[in-house]
DNA sequence: CGGCTTATTGACAGTCTGCCAATAGCCTGC
DNA sequence: GCAGGCTATTGGCAGACTGTCAATAAGCCG
């Protein structure tokens, strides 16, 4: 698509942190619908209402946007669960998962992208943001199902998310599974993961 | 890297499937150290001991060559199991568990990036062929633990792949769980996921 | 209001991808 | 053993894209 720039309202200065997250939001809306590789800098400027130049300015590169836009995509929102510590281990597991599948139900496509998404093949930049976010995940949950944060538990939590997110496209594109019987599932497993028999 | 071709050995004249066997093995070993955008056409016929364009004439795009590529390095072994039909389903699921590790611990790095390998951000072209090999596992795993392969049961079963590489990778890569440890979490949640409970 | 800092631009060089006409192996029939 | 044809293979061309850099001007400060 080679469209000759809008007008160009005339070149205005914003300070850095603006402007960053101006391009990075432009991003975002592009790479949402269109992968990697078939995203221009051009297309990426012109979402963004600038010049080429100022995004290898500010990122360097566009791999390097890229990744910050993903970084930003891929955060699992704060849970604001009430907790109650006289609940059964079950139990509040159980509210863990259906939380998490409310933000899945709500977020939608987006986090089905971002939770589980992963590489191939050496794609080893976009491993570690992921891992970093599992990570994220995985303190998150230990603490709202109400768990000591030991790392030996964080190991195995961590490796849950890419289940979350199987299950969950189950569930929410393929309908293939009802919500019900995901939960079941989910909070069957994060109890096998969280059980301390070793 | 421009460097200027080697003497090239004079033109020679293969089977077209040869010659596509010849190229997609020498996209598995480049794609194996480098992401895709990183590697070059160039680089591909360099690797094939051929010309650019003898690649575009079969693949047509180098997208296509690396889906090919992907598509042959993800297939999962057909296991050859012995199969005994006394034993108790826990026993005969534990054992595949078992399989799918030593084929892990063989396989190495090639089957951590291709087996639970997705995607970002719309690169549904990726994602079909995972799927594709995600329900292929799905229907082998059936079959060795020696359950009718009812639909029901392949929609389950075809989540866990993902589950199987992010465990599989702290055990072989990070090394932060045992063999042990992770045969045993695996074969409970296999469990979890064949009870036809509904 | 003039000057300075630095955000922003525009153009340039190199590389890559995809396309297509030209070339030359290999096989077939005689 | 040789001529001819089919098609695998090549090399070069055009367009697009990425990254770099010096030049420009917007906004702040004295």
């Amino acid at each position: 698509m080679t469209t000759t720039e809008p007008p160009a309202t005339a070149r205005t200065r914003l300070s850095p942190e603006q402007r960053r997250e101006q391009i990075i939001a432009a991003a975002q809306r592009l790479y949402a619908v269109q992968p990697y590789n078939q995203v221009s800098t051009s297309a990426l400027a012109q979402e963004a209402g600038v010049t080429r130049g100022l995004i290898h300015h500010y990122f360097g590169d566009k791999r390097e946007l890229f990744l910050a836009a993903m970084r930003e995509s891929i955060v699992m929102p704060e849970p604001d669960l009430p907790y109650f510590p006289d609940l059964p281990t079950e139990q509040r597991v159980r509210l863990v998962v259906e939380w998490i599948l409310d933000a899945a139900s709500h977020y939608g496509q987006a986090w089905l992208n971002a939770s589980g998404a992963a590489n191939l093949h050496g794609e080893s930049d976009v491993q570690a943001i992921i891992d970093e976010a599992d990570e994220r995940a995985a303190r998150l949950t230990l603490d709202a199902i109400g768990l000591p944060d030991s790392a030996h538990l964080r190991v195995r939590l961590r490796a849950l998310p890419p289940l979350f997110k199987s299950v969950g496209r189950e569930w929410l594109q393929r309908h293939t599974m009802t919500r019900e019987e995901a939960a079941t599932l989910l909070t069957s497993t994060v109890l096998i993961f969280v059980e301390e028999t070793r």
